[in-house]
DNA sequence: CCCCCTGCCGAAAACGTTTGCGTGTTGAAA
DNA sequence: TTTCAACACGCAAACGTTTTCGGCAGGGGG
């Protein structure tokens, strides 16, 4: 086994001193040509590569970025990171992956652990549970030692920084107002709870979308969903009871169950009924029929969070001007709506 | 903004040396009661977290995991990474992650960027690419500068390390098995090209398994598949000229593919055409019919790969001794095979 | 012969830690 | 009063780099 070889050592072996070692790999015009050679065909013998903590260390830089999602099993997240990786690879960044669980203390943990150094700068979507707490300390303590931060999906008002988002809210209303402009009367909502962010702002727009139409906004078309597990009840009775000719749904989770849940009931997709959901991930192009869905380019996402992140690294001046930047989103038509 | 503090900072503040802050902090009986609680008083009012990149480069060792997947968009790939990152986190160990996309070229980059001192060790899965080259020499020679690296899914023989894999040959035989038993007379494989490992050792599986029953084994029931974006004739034609009454497919996509393939052609899936997928995965639980698949936990792979790497770290002498684990499978039945 | 310039190289500091060892002071024992 | 231990603390090295600065030797010009 042969370690890994320093400027200490090729040093020692060629009888020189650190600084000529370390110059001569740089090209360094103060170093003779022969020395260089010399250095240069000892160091590719021994296939020497700076060691990065070292480099780390002195750089002040680490050109590594944190990643802090709730989950990664899950599609969007999975693309998201995708997205981030890609961009920060070109850059030459590496990126550090921490996964909340949706635990707000989880949340501070990895964020405390990566900022003593680790990485240059985070990319991160809220949990849940930070969302709910409405806690952000952590993440403003972090902006304050001068490490920046770049939110997405998730994200809140309450924190000074970059982010990237769709405009969740448009989007839903334009899912809503699709199914407006082609006839469709009752029109029902399966979301999540208020305090999931992205959830609310889906749900507005349904709101809105109806309420620009001089439709009538009922709680009885809406479900509120607070865990996947046991929601199939509460989606069924608002099939049963309200018969809603089509469904927007905020998730692709929630959009698959309901359809699943309709099709048990002898309803057909799309014809008795309509269903939309969000984010076109996996499920949506796989299941039957295949899901109409508005489209959430996580991939695009990452890469404008991980680019974001990398600009403001590389300047040089600090600048205090935040910018939000939004991800075009669009319907993408399947099966669980009728072509026209 | 505040910036980080350092051991110098307070030193210099409260007017001691640099170690005896150290000292302090760590509780050596060294240093005075008094002394200690001042300087713990002091560190704790500025919020003082020791520098990771400096710990790691005087105790020479990161406490950090480096990752190379094919991808990351992948529900299986994204479930081990779960299974690594809790593993890691309860030991103390933050995880860095890298994507080859199946290139040999990135794995081969991704691996010496991480390889010179910003992690501890690897936990990896092979490109495609990679296993149809079979060159390793880039994995050796981590492992030959005293790196420890975990293989998981898609391994090798050639090179000596820990390993965990499922008993993939296995696994596919007893899938047919299931068929032959319940009576099932044509059964059809939809696997990939042989270079992938898994694949390979599922398509022997199914071999061995109808070999076993004295059933022929027909290269006309096989299709394997290079790429999944036109595959849709070769399966098609399989269902079509063979007429199969079974067809065990070595992955997610290619079931459900097959599925929906069979339902375009008017086939019943189960009761035409039963279908048994590989990797208990997003697809084969939300699509219709719900596809009986051979479950494969990445969450569990991915926790005793994190685990064998660290238990080797954390070990002082070495150990040439390697290890493979065989993670556990077993059929998930749902619609896509009848009850019986 | 002296001076200066230039070409080449080494010493040392710096990044932020930890830790073995040396040292000064104090108090008590002889 | 002398001696010695215990106590409390600082020095410095080490991890592996990069980079500034200073120095030495040799050669050329005055």
């Amino acid at each position: 086994m042969k370690r890994k070889v320093t400027l200490k050592q090729i040093a020692k072996e060629l009888d020189v001193s650190i600084s000529t070692v370390s110059k001569s790999l740089r090209n360094s015009p103060e170093i003779s040509e022969d020395t260089r050679q010399k250095v240069q065909a000892f160091a590719k013998l021994y296939n020497y590569r700076p060691n990065n903590i070292a480099l780390s260390l002195k750089n002040k830089k680490t050109k590594t970025i944190g990643i802090i999602i709730p989950e990664i099993v899950h599609h969007f997240f999975a693309t998201v990171i995708s997205g981030i990786e890609q961009v920060a690879n070109e850059n030459g960044y590496s990126v550090i992956v921490c996964l909340s669980d949706e635990s707000f203390d989880k949340e501070v943990i990895n964020m405390e652990m990566l900022a003593n150094g680790s990485i240059d700068g985070f990319v991160m979507s809220l949990s849940k549970e930070t969302e709910q707490k409405k806690d952000f300390h952590h993440i403003e303590e972090v902006i304050n030692q001068g490490m920046p931060v770049v939110l997405f999906d998730r994200v809140t008002n309450e924190v000074l920084c970059d982010k990237v988002i769709i405009d969740d809210q448009l989007a839903a209303y334009e899912a809503v107002d699709f199914f407006i402009k082609n006839g469709y009367k009752k029109i029902g909502l399966v979301t999540t709870v208020d305090y999931v962010s992205v959830g609310k702002l889906r749900t507005d727009g349904y709101i809105n979308a109806l309420g620009d139409h001089d439709r009538p906004v009922s709680e009885d078309f809406i479900v509120k969903i607070e865990d996947i597990e046991n929601c199939a009840s509460k989606i069924e009775r608002l099939l049963q009871e309200q018969k809603p000719d089509a469904i927007f749904a905020v998730n692709e989770l929630f959009a698959v169950t309901t359809i699943k849940l309709a099709s048990k009931m002898g309803l057909k997709v799309p014809d008795d009924l309509a269903v939309i959901g969000f984010t076109d991930g996996i499920i949506s192009q796989f299941s039957t029929p295949t899901i109409s869905t508005i489209s959430q380019n996580g991939i695009k996402m990452g890469g404008r969070a991980a680019q974001m992140l990398i600009d403001r690294l590389e300047l040089e001046e600090e600048n205090e001007l935040y910018k939000t930047e939004l991800i075009e989103t669009h319907l993408v038509q399947r099966e669980s709506t009728p072509t026209l």
